[in-house]
DNA sequence: TGGGCATGCGCAA
DNA sequence: TGCGCCTGCCCAT
């Protein structure tokens, strides 16, 4: 389920739940070497960049976590019920416990390595250190399509399939554009967008970018297939016509041609 | 029971 | 560019 949003409310909800607590880290799978170097530790603080998850102890010790297409995190008020075989690492205090599952990367690094993986990252539109002229400007030396470049986190960290499409999308952008094609201003709105999408994300735990009014949903929930406009559509919620999806670099791209122009 | 699919990424060629 | 890997879940049989 992972793109930044969803890392983001995971960063804060350990955070809240763990801060200044000795915690029981174990790896029930037993593919997480560094478990017993974090057990007993008391947790300091939980950090998202992009789609890594950070978790920092006293110690110095860091353990990260990059959750891949498959990795997720099932949470349970204490005592918690046994973890299932394949359960990663498990954190535990006295209230709570979180279990990870299906990761692609769970391992312990120092200061020093978190240093170097986050200085292979594109700014972060959920961060309020983010400088997005930085990825502007690596968009700017880049002559793939812009559809290709916003999901290389080297340039953008964060974004995943869903919010390239729409956003894409939203500002009339067809993901075929070359990225050093996009003006500043352009990539100015596209960032502002993808500030308050993703920050709703973090609230709500869900992607939804659809004006309510546009869809007729004025109040209450939208329902998940009126949530986004090209993504996984077959028509294109604003005009009605077909949606195009093809492969980008090994990944489905939607786009309404109609809507975006190259 | 088993196939297909998923919001990701790194590697070999 | 294609493939392999990580796992849960949903659907068809």
């Amino acid at each position: 389920m992972p793109e930044g949003h969803t890392i983001h409310r995971l960063a804060r909800d350990h955070q809240r739940w763990f801060r200044g607590e000795r915690v029981a880290v174990s790896s029930p799978q037993g593919r997480f070497d560094g478990a017993s170097a974090l057990d007993g530790g008391t947790f300091e603080r939980g950090e998202a960049y992009g789609k890594h998850l950070f978790h920092h102890f006293e110690s110095g010790l860091i353990a990260h976590v990059h959750l891949g297409l498959f990795g997720r995190f099932f949470t349970h008020d204490a005592p918690p019920p046994p973890p299932r075989d394949t359960c990663r690492m498990r954190v535990a205090s006295g209230g709570r416990a979180v279990d990870l599952v299906g990761a692609t990367i769970c391992e312990v690094v120092d200061e020093d390595g978190r240093a170097a993986i986050v200085a292979r990252l594109g700014p972060d539109p959920l961060r309020r250190d983010a400088d997005p002229g930085r990825a502007f400007a690596a968009l700017q030396r880049r002559s793939v399509g812009i559809g290709q470049a916003l999901m290389d986190q080297k340039v953008l960290a964060g974004v995943g399939n869903v919010y390239r499409a729409e956003v894409l999308f939203v500002h009339g952008i067809h993901p075929d554009r070359p990225a050093n094609a996009i003006t500043k201003g352009e990539w100015d709105g596209m960032w502002e967008t993808l500030v308050a999408w993703m920050r709703d994300g973090v609230r709500t735990k869900r992607i939804v970018t659809v004006d309510r009014e546009e869809v007729g949903i004025p109040t209450g929930r939208i329902p998940k297939r009126l949530s986004r406009y090209v993504y996984k559509q077959e028509h294109c919620l604003r005009c009605g016509d077909e949606v195009r999806r093809w492969d980008i670099a090994g990944r489905w791209a939607y786009a309404c041609e109609g809507c975006q122009v190259i």
